[in-house]
DNA sequence: CGGGCCCTGGAT
DNA sequence: ATCCAGGGCCCG
């Protein structure tokens, strides 16, 4: 499943590649993958058909590319996506899609990885890039840009500070350098709700999914059913700050990957080192007890009972 | 602030 | 046949 570093990966992949480009036409393959669109499939047509990309930024897990028209002038949105749960953003080389090699019969027929390809965009340089997507929770729509209320660039990548309306709500994530990490323990400290709950709420510090959020409170030793306000200042800081580094360890290893949902713009997968998700029924590496997975907020909390006191 | 919904396909 | 995975968004 993407979170952020997932979608750092994407966009790196996606900069060199694409950025410098004019779409020269969009190929929608599944009409259920633009629900996001305003005035639906003809609408992202007319936006996008001869339009240069000219960045791509992120925030979050949201990207965006910022475009211009056909004399360099911006068009005022941006093209923006979101990857869900098992959205993916692959780049094809100008030769068509060539098929897995066939299977013999006893090992039944060959996955084929853009099975569940949705809509491609089709650039001048004969490229094309794929939004493949299985659970169809991702997407790929137009926004109109606006200023980023504090002034900074709006998101990694980003030219300046105009930011994708879809992404306004979107708070700015731990790999930001205009991110105030004071700013928001001080906010999680005012909430009742549960840490982890906190720490999943984009509007409040962006780019935290299920698996990070549960590394991270491993990291920081805490349990995932804390109120926020029981949190000291100082033990909010070191949680964030424990998850900006799994996150950019995360990075420097090419993404986390637990299947094959999560994959760069080549189709590879990354690593799959973790300490607590997903691993309940082995053992803590930090103090041997077994990790445990229990139901919160309708998801699955991995954590270690003894490391993670309740407080 | 919690719960339901959107979705599909692999596991049970 | 049913459960489960879950990010974002909408609802009450």
């Amino acid at each position: 499943m993407p979170e952020l570093p997932e979608v750092e990966v994407v966009r790196r992949g996606l900069e060199p590649r694409t950025v410098g480009r004019i779409v020269e036409s969009v190929e929608i393959l599944d009409a259920r993958i633009i629900r996001r669109q305003a005035g639906g499939a003809d609408r992202l047509r007319g936006a996008l058909t001869g339009t240069r990309l000219t960045a791509v930024a992120r925030r979050g897990k949201f990207l965006w590319w910022r475009l211009a028209d056909e004399d360099g002038q911006d068009t005022g949105e941006a093209l923006i996506g979101h990857l869900g749960m098992s959205g993916q953003l692959r780049l094809r080389d100008p030769a068509p899609i060539v098929a897995l090699p066939v299977a013999t019969p006893s090992e039944g027929p060959a996955p084929d990885p853009l099975r569940h390809r949705r809509l491609t965009l089709h650039l001048d340089d004969g490229a094309a890039i794929d939004l493949v997507d299985q659970r169809l929770f991702g997407g790929l729509w137009t926004s109109p840009l606006a200023p980023a209320r504090d002034g900074a660039l709006a998101g990694q990548g980003s030219p300046d500070s105009l930011l994708p309306a879809s992404a306004a709500g979107i708070a700015r994530d731990l790999l930001d350098p205009a991110a105030d990490l004071s700013a928001i323990a001080r906010t999680i400290r005012s909430r009742r709700a549960g840490i982890k709950s906190l720490l999943l709420a984009q509007d409040l510090v962006s780019g935290i999914g299920n698996i990070y959020a549960d590394e991270a409170l491993w990291a920081a030793r805490i349990r995932f059913d804390t109120p926020g306000a029981r949190l000291s200042q100082r033990k909010v800081l070191e949680l964030l700050r424990a998850a900006r580094e799994v996150m950019e360890r995360a990075l420097e290893v090419g993404g986390t990957s637990f299947d094959a949902l999560y994959v760069n713009v080549e189709g590879r997968s990354g690593s799959n080192h973790t300490d607590v998700y997903a691993r309940h029924g082995t053992l803590c590496s930090r103090c041997g007890a077994t990790i445990v997975r229990e139901k919160y907020m309708g998801r699955s909390s991995h954590f270690c009972p003894v490391c993670q006191q309740k407080r």
